[in-house]
DNA sequence: TGCTGTTATTTCAACGTTGAGATTATCAAT
DNA sequence: ATTGATAATCTCAACGTTGAAATAACAGCA
């Protein structure tokens, strides 16, 4: 028996105990297909099922303040680019991972709703640049430290070294697949 | 100036410069809110968009072999749960993380595909078990062993030590969001 | 000026999930 | 037996995203 330096796996032998359910997964398959190893399923669900569990978490929070997280990103995206506080459409889809068909459709409400405006470049007509309004920039300076808070709250059972070192496989990951800085 | 140990992120004095997207973000929040540390993004939102990049990994790789990935994620639940590979519409709700009404819908049309039979539990007539058919069965033993081969290909910059590290500490996290061993 | 190719955004139908409610069945207590 | 509470699944309308096509504007060049 062997305790790992985290405590939170036991080991027997060839045998384990399934803390959370990738570990069941892998479990399961090492007893019905012995021959083939599923360790990279150690990371990879891991990743998409704390995604979704990440998903809860936020979308709870900003519940609180009567947000959508899609909202959010949004807001972020702008605030933190720096006055004049706008973007073009085509930066907010690359930021957020989403389709340019879905910014279309979170802009019209969140234009509908006070919090960013569109205006139409001078220079070249077919950008659009949305821009924070005022109560979208007072929104999110209220916002961006509950949510590091928030953020701090979540990955509290990790040390930061920890945190650090998650982050910076992440990151190599993130850079295999593709991802880039953003602009 | 100062290479890390992965020789992916460089630092000059405070400023650094952006790797991925997330290194981004945080570098504007740097010059935008220098009182708000907003550290935790640096693993929330990697998990976050690597997730979606992961989504489009596995999804171009099953379409190789006409599968979606709910179906695969559907037939694998099955599959190495062993003899006589059923499960309840429940079981394989929990262990899918989506709800049961997606489920009904996907087991309808993996079983109009032949690949999942419905079977009404004798005992307790309210349970559905989800069966596998031989066919289901054959593809997934076909499967797996690609897909073990895919996912060390998707971890290939990383050793097989940072991965075992991260998925340790990715465990922690999901035991801590509330994700429990399946059954 | 007109042509061609490219870029930025919007439109929209198809699709899948969610979440709440309906349905059917079991269990415990009376 | 009957009642009430709980459980498992299915139904379905509402919702948001996708992906492809449409629209509009620019840029280079003859």
């Amino acid at each position: 028996m062997n305790v790992n330096y985290l405590n939170v796996e036991i080991f027997k032998g060839e045998m384990f105990m399934a803390i959370d359910a990738v570990d069941s997964v892998i479990e399961q398959w090492g007893r019905e297909r012995p021959d083939v190893d599923v360790w990279p399923t150690g990371v990879i669900s891991r990743v998409q099922r704390l995604s979704r569990l990440l998903d809860k978490e936020l979308k709870a929070f900003f519940a609180q303040h009567d947000l959508e997280v899609w909202e959010f990103d949004v807001l972020s995206t702008l605030r933190r680019c720096g006055p004049p506080y706008e973007r073009t459409a085509g930066a907010i889809t690359s930021a957020t991972m989403v389709t340019s068909g879905a910014i279309t459709n979170r802009v019209d409400r969140m234009e509908a709703k006070g919090l960013v405006e569109r205006i139409r470049d001078t220079a070249d007509r077919r950008t659009v640049r949305i821009r924070l309004t005022e109560r979208g920039h007072q929104l999110m300076d209220e916002l961006i430290a509950l949510h590091a808070a928030n953020g701090e709250r979540i990955l509290s059972p990790l040390s930061r070294e920890e945190c650090d070192r998650v982050a910076e496989a992440l990151r190599v990951l993130l850079v295999f697949l593709g991802d880039k800085r953003l602009e």
